[in-house]
Parts: C-alpha cells; sequence; structure tokens
RNA sequence: GGCGGAGUAGCUCAGUGGUAGAGCAGGGGACUCAUAAGCCCUUGGUCGGUGGUUCAAAUCCGCCCUCCGCUACCA
C-alpha cells in the first residue's frame, strides 16, 4: 500500500462588502467538486474557502450602517457560509481575515520579509478621495473641474502623499522568470500563464503593504524605526498602520495549513497543490503571491488554476449596479443543489469565459439530468421491477458487454480531465457514458424480450437479464463517479439500485473510489431494486424567478 | 501603442493539407421501458475578407476587417 497522498486545494477568499452572487459562487463550486474527488479516491484532502474582511470600503459600509466592522462583517460572512451550505459546498476550514491566528500568520509573514530586507519604509502618492481612499488612475476620471472620482463626483480629489512600507517585489524578477521555465505548469491554463510571464518580463515595481490612514485591518507589526510596534500592554501602536490588502488576503493560503503556529500542519498541507482562482487577481497569485513566500523562505504553491467568468447574455460582466446578478438561491431553489452545481460547471467551461442565462440552465437541466440521466435511471428502475420483479441483475463480464467495454476509458478521460481542471470536459465525457447507456435501451430493447420470456423464450430471458444487468450497473457507476460534483444525487442513485453509498456527506471516509468504479465491482451481491423515483423534474422555462 | 488569442451551422464550440463535424435549438419518423423523456433520420455553413504557396487550404504564408485577453497597488 502506497501511502495517500495528500492534496490541499484553496479558492481565493470572497471580499465580504456585498452578498454573493452565483458569479463568485461558482469558483467555490468548482474547487469544492475537485476536493471531493481527491477525497473520495483516496487522498488525504483540505480543502480551504473564506473571505476577506479588511478594507477601508468595509468599514465605511459598517460606518454608513451605524455597525461596528466586526458586527457588519459577521453578517456579510453569515450570507456566504449559507450559500455555500445551500450548495452542499464543504470545505475542511471556512477562513476569515479577521481569523486570530490569520492576524498571528500575516504579521509573521511581514516579520520575515522585513528580516530579510525585503520591505522598507517609502511614500505611496496618488489621488485620495476622501468616500474611498486612494484611486487608481484607471479608476479617476479627467474633466474639465479636474480630476475626479466617478463614484463621488462632487466630493473633490486630493493628490495624497503617505509615508507606508514596500515590498521589494522587483528583486524577484529573475528569481520569478526562472521558477516559471522550471514549472511549466505553475500557472494554467497556458494563456494566462504566457500573460503573466509577459507581465514579469516587463519588469517588477514594489508595492506598498501598510497604509496609515486604515484602522480596520491587520496592525502592522513594524515601526518606521524597525522596533516591534507592540506595546507594553500588548496593544499595537497606531501610527504603524495596517496591512494592506495583499500581505493579509493571500496569507489565508497558508493560515489555513497551520503557519505559523502549527509546524506539523503546515509541514504537511503547504505547499498548496492548487489554487482556484479568478482572472482578476492572477498576477497576485502567481507574481506577488511566491516573492512573498520565498521572502519568508517558503515555498510556492505547485500550481495555481487561473478560471474564467460567469458572464450575463451578450457577454456583459455580471455586477449588482448592472442588475443581472444571478441569485444562487433562486438557482437553488429550481434545480436543487446538486442541479446549480452541474449547470454551473457544465454551462461554463473551467478555463474561460461564458455566457449564461436562466433559460440557458433550465435548457442544460433539462437535456443532461432530466432527460438524459435522470431518465435513463428512471427507465432502467422500472424496467427491472417490472421484468424482474424487482431482484437486482448482475451486469455481464466487462468483455461481455458494450458498456462494460467502454466503461474503463471512460474512468479515464474523466479522471484526466478532472485533474487537468478541466470540469465541463470531465463531466462531458461521463454524458457520453449516459448517451451510450440510452441508446443500449433502445437497440437491446428490454420490452420485447420481456415478451419473449413470458413465453418462455430462455435465451431471451438471459438476454433480458443481462442487458438490465448492465443498464443498472451503468446507473450505479455513472451516479458515483458524479458524486463529486452532485454529492446529494449520488446516494438516491445507488439506494433506488440498493447499493450502498459508503461516503460521508463531504466524501471522507469511504472506499477509494476507483475501486468502486470498476466495472462489476459489486456484482456478485444481491439486491432488490425499489420503485422509481425520478431524480431531476423536468422545468420549464417559466419556472424563472421574477427578475431582481 | 506593445504582447497574445479568436473569427466554422440559429447558439456554444471541435476540427493544423486530402470530398465540412458535435451538442443544444428547429423539422420528420418508428417505437413505448421512461420525467410527452429516449432512439433513428433530417433542415442548416461561399469555414471573417482578400491575395498567394500547393495536384489539393478551415488547415500554411502575406495583407485587411472585427472581437477578446494581458498591459501594476479595488478586492
Amino acid at each position: 500500500m502506497t501511502p495517500p497522498e495528500r492534496f490541499y486545494v484553496t479558492t481565493a477568499i470572497a471580499y465580504a462588502n456585498s452578498r454573493p452572487g452565483l458569479h463568485t459562487l461558482y469558483e467555490v463550486v468548482g474547487a469544492d467538486a475537485i476536493a471531493r474527488w481527491h477525497r473520495m479516491v483516496g487522498d488525504e484532502t483540505r480543502f480551504l474557502t473564506g473571505t476577506d474582511e479588511h478594507s477601508v470600503n468595509i468599514a465605511q459600509q459598517a460606518a454608513a450602517e451605524g455597525r461596528s466592522p466586526r458586527a457588519f462583517v459577521d453578517d456579510q460572512v453569515a450570507l456566504f457560509t449559507s450559500a455555500e451550505e445551500a450548495l452542499l459546498i464543504a470545505p475542511d476550514r471556512f477562513i476569515r481575515t479577521t481569523d486570530p491566528d490569520h492576524v498571528l500568520a500575516a504579521q509573521e509573514m511581514v516579520r520575515r520579509a522585513y528580516a530579510n530586507g525585503d520591505i522598507y519604509p517609502g511614500t505611496y502618492e496618488g489621488w485620495y478621495c476622501p468616500n474611498e481612499g486612494f484611486r487608481n488612475a484607471s479608476d479617476v476620471q479627467e474633466t474639465s473641474r479636474g480630476t475626479i472620482c466617478p463614484n463621488h463626483p462632487d466630493v473633490p480629489l486630493q493628490w495624497l502623499s503617505e509615508r507606508n512600507w514596500f515590498f521589494r517585489l522587483s528583486a524577484y524578477q529573475e528569481r520569478l522568470e526562472r521558477h516559471y521555465a522550471d514549472h511549466p505548469d505553475f500557472v494554467q491554463p497556458a494563456y494566462r500563464r504566457n500573460e503573466m510571464l509577459g507581465f514579469i518580463r516587463g519588469g517588477l515595481e514594489d508595492f506598498s503593504i501598510s497604509r496609515a490612514g486604515a484602522d480596520w485591518g491587520i496592525p502592522f507589526p513594524i515601526a518606521e524605526n524597525g522596533e516591534t510596534a507592540q506595546r507594553e500592554d500588548g496593544s499595537w501602536d497606531p501610527e504603524a498602520g495596517t496591512i494592506y490588502v495583499w500581505y493579509d488576503a493571500l496569507i489565508n493560503y497558508i493560515t489555513g495549513a497551520g503557519f505559523p503556529t502549527d509546524p506539523d500542519a503546515f509541514a504537511r498541507w503547504w505547499p498548496a497543490d492548487l489554487h482556484v482562482i479568478g482572472k482578476d487577481i492572477a498576477r497576485f497569485h502567481t507574481i506577488y503571491w511566491p516573492a512573498m513566500l520565498w521572502s519568508a523562505g517558503l515555498e510556492a504553491p505547485r500550481r495555481v488554476w487561473v478560471h474564467g467568468f460567469l458572464l450575463a447574455a451578450g457577454g456583459e460582466k455580471m455586477s449588482k449596479s448592472r442588475g443581472n446578478l444571478i441569485d444562487p438561491d433562486s438557482v437553488v431553489a429550481a434545480f436543487g443543489a446538486d442541479g446549480a452545481r452541474y449547470v454551473a460547471l457544465r454551462e461554463v467551461p473551467f478555463d474561460r469565459d461564458a455566457d449564461v442565462s436562466w433559460d440557458s440552465f433550465v435548457r442544460r437541466y433539462n437535456a443532461d439530468l432530466a432527460n438524459d440521466f435522470g431518465n435513463l435511471v428512471n427507465r432502467t428502475v422500472s424496467m427491472a421491477g417490472r421484468y424482474l420483479a424487482g431482484a437486482r441483475p448482475a451486469p455481464a463480464p466487462v468483455d461481455e458487454s458494450a458498456l462494460g467495454a467502454a466503461w474503463p476509458g471512460v474512468v479515464t478521460r474523466y479522471r484526466e480531465r478532472i485533474e487537468a481542471c478541466l470540469l465541463h470536459e470531465a463531466l462531458a465525457v461521463l454524458w457520453d457514458f449516459v448517451g451510450a447507456a440510452n441508446k443500449l435501451v433502445d437497440a437491446a430493447q428490454p420490452w420485447v424480450l420481456a415478451k419473449a420470456a413470458k413465453a418462455g423464450d430462455g435465451e431471451a430471458e438471459r438476454r433480458l437479464a443481462s442487458v438490465l444487468g448492465d443498464l443498472v450497473e451503468a446507473c450505479r457507476l455513472i451516479g458515483l463517479a458524479v458524486a463529486p460534483f452532485m454529492p446529494g444525487t449520488a446516494p438516491r442513485v445507488l439506494a433506488q439500485l440498493d447499493h450502498a453509498y459508503a461516503y460521508a456527506a463531504d466524501g471522507n471516509d469511504g472506499p477509494p473510489l476507483l475501486n468502486e468504479l470498476r466495472w462489476g465491482a459489486h456484482a456478485a451481491e444481491p439486491g432488490t431494486l425499489s420503485a422509481p423515483l425520478p431524480l431531476f423534474p423536468r422545468l420549464e422555462a417559466e419556472d424563472a424567478p421574477t427578475a431582481g
């Protein structure tokens, strides 16, 4: 027995400033499916997701509601965790950047960068909006009245400079280029890697990692004179400011692995096997982050997967202001948790953007789940019950069954696609097999065999049991294989087939999935099929929620 | 502007030199186990434009048009 592989997968942490949309949860659903796959095949798996809760913006939103930042984010986070529960997302830890161990981790990373000579006090300059803080050059507008903030056109912008700390990213250009060369799969898909490499080759500037004015953040642990910013009573000197954005948010991945308080756990889980992120933050994960880790004497993550976005009709970005968000709760209400997971991961290629709409989801749900797979299970269970009095027929041996012969190749391709993060292709591979099973029903015509068998045709009777055995086995295999994507459906399929589903709700604690996915793995065991129970009721387009 | 990618059936896309493909959507048919689902057949494309290389180009080369991604401190 080889020891189990360990697999550590993370998502980006969500900015806790508004309620989650499906386009935000999409990434978490994808990572959850990947994590479940690894748990089920027997890898020691850790899946981390969570929320990013510090920022001037959040402090101001809280203040606008007359609440403390902490109370505000607590409520925001509850929106995320409940939406994720509804989608059957099962992280091993839901991390919050306000968690005490994360505060320690971020401060320790700053200290290490300082000890390594990679951070230095400098001056940050830029347009400052009194309502929003510093704004990018690309976020402000030049008008006849001068430079204004588009969100607050009546509030004059100020050109401010501020003392804060900088990270010496420029020192890591060569090492980054070498790392990309030595680890061609570090950033995927390949076109994202090329973009990042182009950025690196264009030259790297240092970036600021502290803010003087903001107090809703992790206290910066070092004073400008290089001494600790912690005072004798344990409090932090506000003069030192707070840690800014990336030296807070990115650190969550190592906090979640045990850094720095649990060295044993950290040694086991770091470096992460996979960061799943959106294209908007690729640069920070594939350039800033490795450099920050190296500065602290830590390894870069093994792989960063940059997924695409869900776009509204016509390729428009989804946003609250455009009012074209898809509300995850309505999707779950209409399609079920598994249906929602399936349509999102099947409709949107995991390596690029796609337009989605309620209609496209309904079409996909009806075609793939209600008509193809759901109906396959339904007709199979129904026929076995009707023609064989419910006794579960055994599948034919692999070499005597067309489905059995095709199956091993399906598993191989399915596994390859999942491990390559091509989740939509993985599902397509499985659904090819669903199609093959449906074709078999029509080719073999069990109802004709049943009539002949009833009339005393022994060969027809044998053939009937064999065909239905193959179909039952196909349903078992498909239902089980798709469990990482549809964890609620798998047990329901197997239950109708009177097969045990031996995995915990998060996919742990079961037998190695690849053993279970052998054709005929339970062929010798007797069973009794129950009455068919529709898995995915067909939907009509008018089942769409009222817009809003 | 620079670097990169894409333009193929109504929609989403596969197809890197040899008589144009899939899924969905549309049309027709035979069947009936089933969630009026499934199965079979089928409509539909001067493969962005143009010039060239070649016996032969969606596929290679030139030019043009259109669209998209990246091009630094919002998470």
